[in-house]
DNA sequence: CTGAAAGCGCTTACAG
DNA sequence: CTGAAAGCGCTTACAG
């Protein structure tokens, strides 16, 4: 049994590359990091997984991998894009390679597509009729939030249909946000027709805020997710959303990784293709205003 | 910067504890990781986590971790229940503590309680006053399985409630295996009023395929799960589920493992309780058989 | 081509 | 109490 240890004295390093990660409950964390463990595994390496607890100080985490003197670090934790004092730990590491950006940290950054995943959905509702529309989103601290929120909004106006912001509710990516920020926004317009949530889980959320509200889907609203979790298409309704390829993305961060590790000069960005999936929850709005019948809201003008 | 690979060399060992799990997409898996990790974290030691492929070698893996002077393993691996080739490779291996039983490996298992999970079941469809009862299990190759299920028919016997063979249909814990077993399910015993899926992954299925029939929950059938997953409150209706204590069982795996480490005798086997949670989807049975009513109206069956 | 020696960066036991 | 030396298990450069 050889001793990896003593080998990794002698070449300065070891066969390893540290993978940073938040809190890997978080399903599309833990698939990025199941997908870049396998193809590090593929060449050689093995993973070193720390993720930090929330609140947690992942320089601290870092200095391990440095003492432990892994060849390259992925860097999977959305939080880091909102901690600055990241910035120097990195300074003078070694190779990384990152999921989200890092204030003030040159690294490459990886990921799909965010704002096509807002067009694509856009694109959708129009086509279908909408023009009462809201949408759930993540926190504005994330990019992802903004860049999503960006392809849908733009894409809707140029399609004749303006985003106010007020029909724009921010919640935190989790269910219960999700539900609840769906209340405040049937309270600003009860007339809406369409909702996009910004991840599957907000989806769960807003699906059941309209469940409280009696509001049918598709019927009466149809609602968007994002993420195509393998749950997606076994809600009730089936949920149409955008599939975020998270195992191709953590594989394609790992491989860029292990490139810039054998002294190859890697892109500074990468963005991986989103796809469509149509299934259940979206359909034509209702022919008539669907509240004007049970509630006392005034007609819609058209 | 101090180089721990050194230190290890010293020390013949490194301040790591090797995990081996399964996919961790698996969600199950990763709140066992993630609930590991933290602990092991806690106490000065990195987690060297290695998922091997489904259908790859464990073995390859965990000589991987004695090569880099692991101190320990923890073994979160269901599939290496069925991989016999790994005895031999634990023989002379480190202190170990594993979250399901090991093939001929002697090894600490640490688990929740599957046997009550069954039983808490059965006496919430007894109380409700469910008669026609039907499971959908996962694999039986999986200890798991058996423990539910036995919990539950005992507890339904001893309750007067009879659990035919014909209406226990293993599935393979996913929503879609699940959805078909249903259909099947159902196809034996189209007058059922309540469906145990082993899993809130299955209970998804479950519910889908109920909804292809046509056939109301609670209403016209109830649905328990299993697990207790984020989701589980915000599926439409609300699931029923048993909580799964998915962290705590990784930490205790983890302490037990330091503890055998510093050389302290650990328990062969370690429970925990699980915690029934009542939502939505399960009420009392339908005064009348449901579909001698409804049997006219066409029933959906994809 | 083969084999002995040096050295990676630590810790520890021992000499001063 | 302090400081120099030995040694952990490898790899590599060098001597034979």
């Amino acid at each position: 049994m050889p001793n990896a240890l003593a080998r990794g004295l002698v070449h300065q390093t070891s066969p390893t590359v540290g993978i940073l990660s938040d809190d890997f409950s978080d399903v599309a964390i833990a698939r990025f990091v199941l997908g870049a463990q396998r193809s590090v595994a593929g060449e050689g390496f093995a993973a070193l997984v720390v993720s930090t607890p929330a609140g947690g100080d992942h320089t601290v985490s870092l200095r391990w991998l440095h003492e432990l003197r892994v060849r390259g670090v992925l860097l999977m934790a959305p939080s880091l894009e909102s901690d600055a004092r990241l910035a120097e730990a990195f300074r003078d590491s070694v190779p990384r390679v990152s999921l989200s950006q890092v204030a003030g940290a040159r690294t490459t950054v990886v990921g799909s597509d965010h704002r096509m995943t807002g067009v694509l959905v856009a694109e959708h509702l129009l086509s279908l009729g909408h023009e009462r529309i809201g949408t759930i989103t993540g926190g504005r601290d994330r990019r992802v939030t903004l860049s999503r929120l960006k392809g849908f909004r733009d894409r809707l106006r140029s399609g004749g249909v303006t985003l106010e912001p007020a029909v724009v509710v921010e919640a935190d990516w989790t269910s219960e946000g999700a539900r609840a920020a769906t209340h405040r926004l049937l309270d600003v317009d009860p007339e809406i027709t369409a909702i996009f949530a910004q991840s599957d889980l907000m989806a769960l959320g807003v699906l059941r805020a309209l469940a409280e509200r009696g509001i049918s889907v598709p019927r009466d609203c149809s609602v968007v997710g994002c993420d195509d979790l393998r749950i997606a298409g076994f809600l009730t309704p089936p949920l149409t959303t955008v599939r975020v390829p998270f195992e191709e993305t953590g594989a394609l961060a790992a491989q860029l990784l292990l490139r810039s590790i054998r002294g190859e000069t890697i892109s500074a960005r990468e963005l991986l293709p989103v796809r469509f999936i149509v299934r259940a929850s979206t359909a034509r709005p209702p022919p008539h205003s669907r509240r004007s019948v049970s509630s006392s809201s005034p007609a819609r003008h058209v």
